[in-house]
DNA sequence: TATGGAGTTGACTAACAACTCAACATGTAT
DNA sequence: ATACATGTTGAGTTGTTAGTCAACTCCATA
């Protein structure tokens, strides 16, 4: 419980094959950072630069950024910018959403459009 | 639109008939402080400092924090606690969701209770 | 046994957030 | 004219975020 997101990195990070190295060259971070991070000695990094491991890592990011409580910028964005997103947040909010709820919320959204 | 806050800070205050000064006494804050902010010339406060700031004003603190861009602590916790949640969030933005389609999800999640 | 790849650690830093302090300007009432 | 409340500004402070850099250690294999 202490260090789930650095132990969740180490494992999503030896399933792509990857040395901390290769990753924090790709990300254009230093090694050493996600050493210290996978070992719990830094706090996870910035939402956006979860984002970049992940792309590099070739998963979501979802679950990294849950384990953090962090909101990538991009979320940020809509959300800030954008009165009726919060107004939609602030009801979700308000009747407490279950998992599943979410999930059929997620459905609704893809109907919403034809579906790609 | 440079300045929303500033400005609508300014215009609280007055309407609170309030100096800088007496409004920064309250809060415990310099009211030099509460000049630059209201100038412009320094960003928004913390989100706790404007709540105060409303709490003195005795106004309702969401239009302020609206504002500012600043994601309400209401919101960052269930986007940050809910996988789910994050997922429908990122949906979205990839989506890039207009007013309209936010007025519809809302109605979405409105049905998906029996109606309250 | 030495060469190289992988990981760990301590010390340091640049940028930003959220302010304070002191000095000065301006407007108003006396 | 002056006294005082109010507002503005430049410079500096303190803490946090998000890392870097250099110096190690450990391990496999040629």
């Amino acid at each position: 419980m202490t260090n789930s997101f650095g132990n969740a990195l180490r494992e999503c990070r030896r399933a792509a094959k990857l040395s901390q190295r290769e990753l924090a060259n790709r990300i254009g971070l230093d090694f050493s950072y996600i050493s210290k991070i996978e070992n719990g000695r830094l706090p996870p990094p910035s939402a956006d630069t979860i984002v970049e491991i992940c792309r590099v890592l070739e998963i979501e990011p979802e679950e990294l950024l849950a384990l953090t409580g962090k909101i990538p910028s991009k979320v940020r964005e809509i959300v800030s910018s954008s009165k009726t997103a919060q107004e939609f947040l602030s009801e979700a909010q308000r009747m407490g959403l279950t998992d599943d709820e979410w999930t059929t919320m997620v459905k609704s959204l893809r109907k919403l459009r034809g579906h790609d």
